[in-house]
DNA sequence: TTGTAGGCGTTATCAC
DNA sequence: GTGATAACGCCTACAA
């Protein structure tokens, strides 16, 4: 089915079909109704293909997410359904490519065979591979995260740093002297997983500011891994009395270590993190954290892109988000301590 | 870039390149060596509209996943995250389309406009407008679950009755003659949707066989819906000492509940299930459960649909999947019962 | 071994 | 207000 058989049906020629349907051109209210007839009861839909080839645009987006392999996190999960939702939204569709580095297949037939109009990156390293690749194709892009040359790009990112510094200064606050800092695996932060560095960042200032010991570890992005952490920490530093946390997935397990050890939370450890709010809300006990608005977060970047996409030369868009730390159920004084009051 | 670019530099024609980059047709080494040249310098890949255009296919799959405002189980992420990766193996495009009813903009989009060479469709229901929809288009698709009509549709799906009637069994074995059907939301088992239908047709049935007492609830998809579920279903039901669900989401806020009401698992009370295994194993204590092998099922969905587009004419293939349920720490002897040894 | 040319389905420019 | 026609970039008979 296509605009030639639609328009000898109707008894025009194919062009007239064409701006009755796009309403680019004025077209007689007869004839588009009779156009338009012959489209319902055929179900004609225009070949997005030859459009897009005509056009020169997909009305499309490719999303890169990580290898499907490892398994996302519940805020990268949140990110994947608003960009989505956004997409959708804005009625365009959504190319996946799970893609870690520059030679993936997917990642290069997205970008170079023009099977998008734009395209938004997740993960993203300091040194980032792809978004090298993408600025020298010219494909407007947006950042889910950012590089080290971050004016280099437009994106939406989370201001871990900022964020890990005010859990130290909440948990001082409280009175904690001895804290650590649990990041998220090993590998990810030894390739430049930006927002591992900047925690780590801004734990390490803040600690310093308050004159605090501050431990750091790497912890691969799991519960049993989170457990068998928190297990190790505790037997080496038996003096900590609290944690911060970027790695969501592991803290179901950080909770049964504590649990092991015979403390209770937060009476005799305290944990805070930055992590979605559904998330943290469901965990037992509700967790302590900065809520992330992944909603949001994606909703924007879409905007960005289909800003970008308008017009590629405007100046780069930058959203840092540093949301406040929502008070649940796993921060409390520091065990022996006379809170100032 | 365009082919004919590349055919000007290297002084050939563009069917000479076309040849040389597809393989359909000899060339010399020579030629095809500085056409390589050039191809590798200028960065061209070929256009994929162009080539959908030409080809009369597009190398792309559609997804089609719940709404995204409604939060996927672990067991959807799962065959999603595995429909990519096979599909990315089999140098396949995914194309993501968020929706519900038939006539979801975006759905129409992916299958009318001809944007995909197949779909893949999740949560279906009994009756299925989408079903209806694509058949109807003649676009190859298949299930990751099935209609009411199965033998009309190609798809790969979970035995919930056989799986529930297992759990029951099990139950029963241990001694357990009271239990209740822990179901999923109320909206989706009243609109048809078949797991919930097929689940609590299994329980039915093995309740039945085997003379025990069940009663059958729904709950809604998360923690503290499940919580509360299992809170009224003491209240009401304190003879209970077992619960069979389908309902992964609601499974921690059940474990609250049961241990709030002072209940120890298993030795008061037993909980199987179904569910995917990292997620099983992962849960504390770590759920018995029929193992759902869901990067298999997307990986199968995925091949069953390339059969179905080099082919569209097959006869439709089914995979009714049934793995046995993995004791783990959650199922145990009825209280009081003496166990026949 | 290589080149020429037509057409996939659309949109947009030109003419009427 | 409407129609003819030329592209968009690619693939693939058909010719040489």
């Amino acid at each position: 089915m296509n605009i030639g058989e639609i328009a000898k049906r109707a008894g025009v020629s194919r062009s007239t079909v064409s701006y009755a349907l796009t309403g680019k051109r004025p077209v007689s209210e007869q004839t588009k109704r009779r156009i338009q007839a012959v489209v319902d009861e055929l179900g004609y839909r225009p070949n997005a293909a030859a459009r897009a080839l005509k056009e020169g645009r997909t009305r499309t987006i490719g999303l890169v997410i990580p290898p499907a392999a490892q398994r996302l996190t519940d805020m990268q999960l949140g990110f994947v359904a608003s960009v989505v939702d956004a997409a959708a939204g804005a009625d365009l569709d959504v190319l996946l490519s799970p893609s870690g580095g520059e030679h993936d297949r997917s990642f290069e037939r997205v970008v170079s065979g023009r099977r998008v109009d734009g395209v938004i990156l997740m993960e993203i390293r300091l040194e980032d591979d792809r978004v090298a690749r993408l600025r020298q194709t010219g494909l407007p892009f947006v950042g889910i995260g950012r590089t080290g040359r971050p004016e280099e790009m437009s994106w939406v990112d989370i201001d871990y740093e900022t964020l890990l510094a005010k859990c130290v200064h909440h948990l001082a606050d409280l009175g904690h002297r001895r804290l650590a800092l649990v990041n998220r695996n090993a590998e990810l932060v030894a390739a430049g997983y930006g927002p591992g560095h900047r925690a780590q960042a801004g734990f390490t200032r803040a600690v310093a500011e308050r004159g605090l010991d501050g431990v750091r570890v790497c912890c691969a992005d799991d519960a049993q891994a989170g457990q068998a952490c928190v297990e190790q920490l505790l037997a080496e530093h038996p003096e900590l009395t609290a944690i911060a946390t970027i790695n969501e997935a592991a803290i179901p397990g950080m909770y049964r270590a504590l649990a092991q050890s015979g403390r209770t939370v937060p009476r005799d450890f305290s944990i805070a993190g930055v992590a979605v709010r559904h998330w943290a809300e469901n965990l037992h006990p509700p967790l302590t954290a900065a809520d992330i608005p992944a909603d949001e977060m994606g909703a924007r970047a879409v905007e960005l892109l289909i800003q970008r996409i308008a017009d590629p030369t405007t100046t780069h868009n930058h959203l840092l988000i540093a949301p406040p730390i929502s008070l649940r159920s796993t921060t409390g004084p520091a065990p022996g301590h006379r809170h100032a009051l």
